[in-house]
RNA sequence: UGAGUAAAUUAUACAAUCGCAUGCCUAGCAUGAGGAAAGUCCGAGCUCCAUAGAGCAGGGUGCCGGGUAACCCCCGGUGAGGGUGACCUCAAGGACAGUGCAACAGAAAGAAACCGCCCCGCACCCAAGGUGCGAGGUAAGGAUGGAAAGGUGAGGUAAGAGCUCACCGGCAAUCAGGCGACUGGUUGGCCAUGUAAACCCCACCCGGAGCAAGACCAAAAAAGGACCUUGGAGUGGCUGCUCGUCACGGUCCAAAUGGUAGGUCGCUUGAGUCUGCCGGCAACGGCAAACCUAGAUAGAUGAUUGUUUAAUACAGAACUCGGCUUAUGUAUUUACUCACCAA
RNA sequence: GCGCUAUAGCCAAGUGGUAAGGCACAGGUCUGCAACACCUAGAUCUCCAGUUCGAAUCUGGAUGGCGCCU
């Protein structure tokens, strides 16, 4: 898994515009000239305790890391944490994340 | 049995699979967040600024003794306050060095006569006596206030008053005990409020910035002209001012007013942890032996399943330590106090 | 890592003794009805302790908000 690193390259994928959300996460979503996809876990500072953000990030990258397969190659994804994900468990997380990417049509076969 | 006081332990266990970070004898092993990692409230180490300097200003600490690298910390005492008690709390030097403040109320807020009390003189009323005016004495009583000039009781007096006496409180001298804060006794005179977390006085302490400190490697950028100045001035650093010191020549014109920002070190062996013995009431110290226990750089700990009564609260290392403060779940232990009951 | 700040809905003054003022809002007077003007009302001085006779003010702690260094 290849992580998004650089600030610029996060505010490139937020000034894209492309992006889909629901009540625990937001998705934005770029194409690149990669042969692979990268992505961007982030959860900002309105979720006030330190705790809670790194554990939201954890668990959206293990979700990632399950389904790398199966996504398609070439995009830059950035993973946003909503403050109601704080009361989320991870089963609600992972079930908004299928959502969302199914209906950018981000997996493979399908 | 009930109520309480003080202290201590415990802190996502164990196993399996997948995944992440670091290390290595490199392909599978080892290790992998906290008691507060937090707040940044104190104190240090370390780095750079001068080998960290002088004076003033400014800031901090403030009963005594001890501990410590150091401390607004800790331990043990003293005094004061609270609690029936176990025990708890306290920024606790100085108010005859000086200055200020004490609103409102009250006669008066530092030395006071408003009412009252008492005596004397004069006048009036029929007398005892009363009323009015004048001159004094008086801090016992009243009213105000947080505070009214030591408190309570007795004697004393025209009425009163430390005026006298007893006890208590305070002050001074002296003796004894204690390293000391202070405690106890004796004697004396009879005493001018509170506030210093108001200015201040006294004693002691304090240079500044902070790992985004700082060091090294690589890359990029740096070009010109004119005038002034030679030992004084200016700019910048050293919190403020004065000195001192270090670095840089200065001003104007023209051009530009942007880009890059990667790697290595600092970075974890340290006032370290733990066990035993010794010293000390204790904080803590000494000796011996064993151990190495996160070190990332967009930032590593998550997911699933099983077991047990349960796996839950507060909460995530970012240079490192010693404290303080604040947040917090469950279970348990020890010592002690009070009340009631029974023997 | 280092700082600043909190007073009514908003802007705010306040050097220990009754918490000024303006805007807004509400009620009243005025008016045929409004506006203007005038009058009135509204405060846990962010919270918890301490010092003091007395604290918005002084001291300690907590909480919220904001800023700076790359």
């Amino acid at each position: 898994m290849i992580i998004i690193k650089k600030n610029k390259d996060y505010k490139s994928v937020y000034d894209c515009n492309n992006s889909i959300s629901d009540y625990n996460l937001v998705i934005f979503i770029k194409k690149n000239d990669y042969k692979y996809s990268r992505f961007g876990f982030t959860a900002a500072k309105k979720i006030k305790k330190a705790v809670d953000r790194n554990l939201i990030r954890r668990r959206l990258k293990e979700i990632v890391r399950q389904r790398e397969h199966k996504i398609k190659e070439g995009y830059d994804i950035v993973l946003m944490a909503r403050v109601n994900a704080v009361e989320s468990d991870y089963r609600s997380l992972e079930s908004s994340f299928v959502k969302l990417m199914k209906r950018k049509n981000l997996f493979k076969g399908m």
